[in-house]
DNA sequence: GGGTGTGAAGATTTTCACAGCA
DNA sequence: TGCTGTGAAAATCTTCACACCC
């Protein structure tokens, strides 16, 4: 399958709209309203939907339940994944115990740093290890993601490792900028970009826009 | 002025790669260089550089300090920005103390709260205020950007209050969708459609991506 | 040679417009 | 009537190709 990478960001976001209806026990929802939720067009959510494939009821909208289902469905959503945090620091620890990712089906089974002060201190049920241990912990437990969360500096050290280890795709917080292999999939999450996208918006005039991340 | 979506988001990401390349010394950049860095292509790189008015330097690349200067300029990004988090949980906690963000040019000058417990428990030197006092505090401080860390359910109502308050941009981290005038410039950071993007193109043969967020 | 700058071509994405359906 | 589904048109974004410059 070959889809446009925006149609797979708003997917995503669709699904996590499909969710939270579900749990309100919404039973139909149009194009219209997951378009206003997620900030675009309906004609783009039709489209979108319409390119995987997946059908709706006509004049009621699409059943919450069965869209989430399928959509889960074709793009793997519903399967379960394993993830790893790389540092500890404030934002490593905070996402350790991001109680939303398991329910999401996100779940972190491991955590690294290189201080064994914080690796003593950290209170949580999660495993924690030193960096030294990431390649035979992320083989041993099948991790497929790498989360990371260390300062600059060493963000591109830690990536490298991670693919090392094995790892398919990794979200990274550090404002540092990573290169990695194009079979990996890598998602820049910088908080200083996503600011600054906000105030260069600020002077030009264009409609509002998910953005990737 | 009217640049493409893109374009801001590429370029936002070029200006954190030239801060570092300016801290670390580095005279002159290439756009191949930057491409790489922020994982697009070389005329990519030149064309948002050239629809922004900038002009580099044949044959050496782009002087990295006047690059910078005028990427600046142009976006408006050496403006220093005031900026508040609502919800004072662990990752908004984390944010407040976020260093990098005022060596940026973001000034995080208020924390807001419903919990009084939470208020006082708080280390920081960052004033901190309960939920009622946000129209007030945002006005007089000219708070032009907001961030919200609240769990879903309330964020919603948060984005509404930052907006009667006076904000003009707003960072969303919670999970919750939000709807905002056209006039607000909004930006989502959920890191669960995050880590689903990235699984879902798993499935998927494209080459990797940004996404602002 | 090794880089930039940029119109034009090409590819992709979004919007339009309308058929179809319950 | 109200909403989906989808080709076709329009708009946007990226890549190409080559002039130009030190």
């Amino acid at each position: 399958m070959d889809l446009p990478n925006n149609t797979i960001d708003r997917v995503c976001r669709i699904f996590g709209c499909l969710e939270s209806l579900e749990e309100r026990q919404v039973d139909f929802v149009s194009s219209k309203d997951l378009a206003q939720a997620i900030g675009t067009t309906n004609d783009t959510i039709r489209k979108d939907i319409s390119l995987l494939g997946v059908t709706g009821y006509t004049r009621k909208g699409y059943s919450v339940v069965s869209l989430k289902k399928e959509l889960g469905q074709t793009l793997k959503l519903d399967k379960k994944r394993k993830a790893c945090i790389v540092g500890l620091g404030r934002l490593g620890t905070a996402l350790l115990d991001y109680e939303r990712f398991k329910q999401d089906g996100f779940e972190i089974v491991a955590g690294f740093d290189n201080s064994i002060n914080k690796l003593e201190r950290i209170k949580t049920h999660i495993d924690v290890f030193a960096i030294s241990e990431m390649e035979n912990i992320i083989a041993q437990k099948s991790i497929e993601l790498g989360i990371i969360t260390v300062p600059a500096n060493n963000a591109q050290e830690v990536a490298d490792e991670l693919i090392k280890a094995g790892v398919s795709g990794i979200l990274n917080f550090s404002p540092e900028k990573i290169v990695v292999p194009k079979e990996i999939i890598y998602l820049d999450m910088d908080f200083t970009s996503a600011l600054r996208f906000i105030a260069a918006r600020f002077i030009t005039n264009k409609l509002r826009k998910s953005r990737v991340a």
